[in-house]
DNA sequence: TATCTATTCAACTAATTAGTTGAATAGTAG
DNA sequence: CTACTATTCAACTAATTAGTTGAATAGATA
C-alpha cells in the first residue's frame, strides 16, 4: 500500500467519527446520553424528533461504535460506549463557543440572561463549599441525579420544583445545577426562586466539569506523595 | 424564543464546527495546517487533490472561523485561527483508535509495524533525555521544524535523510519523531537508518504532545509554590 | 506591455444525507 | 390469544455535499 492510500484510509476511519457530529441532533443525543442512560422513548421526548428518525441516528452511532445498548422489558436502554465522547463534545463546544457569534450571542441571552442572575464558575464554588451556608440543587431529571451528580447535591427536578421547595431553606443560598453551561433549567431554577425571595444563584458546570476537576485534584495528590 | 428553538439554534451552532470534521480531506487539512502555517500549493501536493477543491475546502474551514489567511506575493498562506482545533483532531483520533478497528488495525501495519521496530511513548523519552546518549532528529518538512519543534531536535527531513545522515553519530541512539502518532515519516526513517546501522528508534509523538506535556509541567510548578 | 503562476469562482454531476410515512417486529399485559 | 407499547425497518423525497471542469482574477516577472 502506497502512502497516499494509507493515508486516505487513516482519515476515512478517524471521518467515521467526525461524521457522527456533524448533525445537530447526534450531537444533542450524545449530549443527553453523557448524562445518563435512556430509552429511546425519552430521547424522543428530549430531542423533538420522531420515533423513526430517532432510531436512525442512534443505530449511526451505534455504527460508529460510540453508543451500546440493552433491552429491558419492552425498552431498549441507550448509553455511551466510550467515555472519551465527553471530551470530544466539549472541544466542539469550547471552539464554537470562541469562533460562532450565535453561540455566544444564544447563550448570553438565554443562560447568563442578566447581570442580577448570578453565575458562579466551578472554582468559584469550590473554594467557597466548605462554608456551609448553601445547599446545592441538581435540577435535572431524576434518573441523571440518580446516575451521577456533584457530592452533597439534592436533587430537585426543574419540573418538580414547587413540590420540593420545602426542603429548601429561605436563609441559605441555593446554587443551581443542571447539565452544563448550555441547559437553561438552572437559570429557570434561580429565576423562579428569586421571584419567590430565595437568595439563588447558577452554578456554570455539570457532572463532567465536576468529575474532571475531582480526578485533577487526585492526579495531584498522588504526583506529590 | 421557546426552549425548543434555543436547542435547535444552540446545537446548529455546534454544528457548525462538527461538520468541518465530517470530510476526510477536511481533518487532513487541519491536520497539516496544525503543524505549520502553509501555502494552497503546499496543501494541494500534500493531500493530492485538485487546487480548485482544496480551496473549496479551506474556505468551508474559513467560514467555520478555523482558518485564516495571509497574502504574501501571489501565494495564500493558512494558518490555524484557534490552536484548540488541535484538541478537537485529538479527541477524534483517540475515539477513533479506540472504537474503529481499521484505524488500529492501519497504524500496527504501517507506523507501528514489527516488534525489532522499537517504539518509545513521550514519556519513556523523558526519562531518558538527559542521558545524553543519543540523538533526537525531527523528519517532517523544515518549515514545520522551523516553526516549532521538540526543545534540543536536530531538523533532518526524510526527503534529506541521505544527505544529512553524517550529522548522525554512529555510536549513539538515534530517536526520530514526525508529527505524531499516525504519520509514517519517523517509522520510514528508522527503517532506513536501522538498514546502514545505525541504532534508531522512533518517538511515538508530536509537537503538540510535547507542548502539552511541558504545560502540564509548568502548571504544576506554579501550583506547587 | 504581455506572460506566468497561484488562487478563486461558477456551473455542473454524482453521491450522500436527514427527515417523513407507513408497515413490520418483538416483548408485555390483560 | 389479543391488544398494546416501544422500537426498528424499508421506501421515498428534498436538500446538501464532494468533487470536476474550465474560466476568471490578481499579483509578480520579464
Amino acid at each position: 500500500m502506497d502512502p497516499r492510500t494509507f493515508k486516505d484510509q487513516i482519515y476515512a476511519g478517524f471521518t467515521q467519527i467526525g461524521k457522527v457530529v456533524s448533525s445537530p441532533k447526534r450531537i444533542e443525543l450524545l449530549d443527553l446520553l453523557s448524562q445518563s442512560p435512556k430509552t429511546v422513548e425519552t430521547l424522543v421526548k428530549e430531542t423533538a424528533m420522531s420515533t423513526a428518525n430517532t432510531s436512525k441516528h442512534l443505530h449511526a452511532l451505534l455504527e460508529a461504535q460510540l453508543v451500546r445498548y440493552e433491552k429491558e422489558k419492552n425498552y431498549v436502554i441507550y448509553q455511551l460506549a466510550n467515555e472519551k465522547v465527553v471530551d470530544l463534545l466539549f472541544a466542539i463546544k469550547t471552539i464554537a463557543e470562541e469562533q460562532i457569534e450565535d453561540v455566544t450571542r444564544l447563550r448570553d441571552e438565554f443562560i447568563v440572561r442578566s447581570d442580577d442572575l448570578e453565575t458562579i464558575t466551578l472554582e468559584e464554588w469550590l473554594n467557597r463549599r466548605d462554608t456551609n451556608e448553601h445547599v446545592l440543587i441538581d435540577v435535572r431529571p431524576q434518573e441523571e441525579y440518580v446516575n451521577e451528580h456533584i457530592d452533597g447535591a439534592l436533587s430537585i427536578p426543574i419540573e418538580a420544583l414547587n413540590e420540593h421547595i420545602s426542603l429548601l431553606p429561605m436563609d441559605k443560598e441555593v446554587i443551581a445545577y443542571c447539565r452544563g453551561a448550555y441547559c437553561v433549567y438552572a437559570t429557570e431554577a434561580v429565576e423562579r426562586l428569586k421571584v419567590l425571595g430565595y437568595q439563588a444563584v447558577r452554578l456554570e458546570a455539570g457532572v463532567h466539569e465536576w468529575r474532571e476537576h475531582y480526578h485533577k485534584q487526585t492526579d495531584d495528590f498522588v504526583r506529590k506523595r
